[in-house]
DNA sequence: TTTCGGAAGCCCCAGAGTGC
DNA sequence: GCACTCTGGGGCTTCCGAAA
């Protein structure tokens, strides 16, 4: 039978919650962290400085991750690098950025933007759900298939690895059959693309498609190479798109 | 600019609990 | 019983914001 533990009253649990909330962004007050935990005040100024030399040591080198206190919110937070950690601001704009795109299925939308949640503190999260709500509860996608994340990440395996591929392309109600070399993944209005060059009676041809339409991608097992001076720039793709709206 | 008060930070000591 | 860890209390210094 299991041996039930007090976790309040359990150090190492008292200092991994206290940093874990920290690392979230929280201001922690130390009469509240006292009170919560049934010790004394003394005991949590402790656990700060075990948290600060525990710092001190994982983070040499790293003068931006330090735990701090502020005296207008009395309480203690965690001063870090914001190279290495997200935002409160940050997780807002990217969950707008990507129920604005309309590019991923549901599932993979909420499973992202959940993750994304995790970065920031309780309060944070109700507010940036408060923001988000209705863009989320009314989300729809625009794909045809609800593995987005996984295509995209195989597709690029070929890509990098210059892989010949073959697959059923789904365009209204016909099934084309293509063989391709590809060479860029292209994001733009609402979907997400893959350019490569056709393979039709020895001529090469670059040719975009949505990758919600690809299906049943195969490998052919032939690699394909392409000379320094043809290499595909998707940067200079985009650019030629962009002037050709205007 | 100086003074003051509150809180943090640090050090020392003692008691309780635990493992060997 | 001894050694070790954890915790709390007391006392002192330092820091910092507010007020004069």
């Amino acid at each position: 039978m299991r041996k039930s533990i007090n976790l309040k009253g359990n150090k190492g649990f008292r200092l991994l919650l206290i940093y874990e909330r920290m690392n979230k962004g929280e201001v922690l007050n130390k009469d509240s962290l006292s009170k919560e935990f049934n010790v004394s005040l003394k005991t949590i100024q402790r656990d700060f400085n075990e948290l600060r030399i525990y710092l001190r040591e994982i983070y040499p080198f790293e003068i931006e991750t330090i735990i701090k206190y502020d005296r207008k919110l009395n309480g203690y937070y965690l001063k870090r690098s914001e190279i290495d950690w997200l935002t409160k601001e940050e997780v807002l704009i990217i969950s707008l950025i990507l129920l604005g795109s309309h590019s991923l299925a549901k599932n993979e939308i909420t499973s992202l933007i959940n993750k994304l949640k995790k970065h920031i503190t309780y309060y944070n999260k109700k507010h940036i759900e408060n923001i988000i709500s209705d863009d989320f509860d009314k989300y729809i996608s625009f794909i045809s298939n609800g593995k987005m994340l996984q295509s995209i990440w195989k597709l690029t395996e070929y890509i990098t690895n210059r892989e010949i591929i073959s697959f059923k392309y789904k365009l209204f109600e016909n099934n084309i059959y293509n063989i391709v070399k590809p060479v860029s993944i292209l994001f733009r209005n609402y979907h997400f693309y893959l350019i490569a060059y056709t393979i039709v009676e020895d001529k090469e041809e670059l040719q975009i498609f949505r990758i919600d339409y690809i299906e049943e991608v195969r490998l052919i097992g032939e690699k394909f190479y392409i000379p320094y001076s043809n290499k595909f720039s998707n940067s200079e793709y985009r650019r030629k798109l962009l002037k050709n709206i205007k």
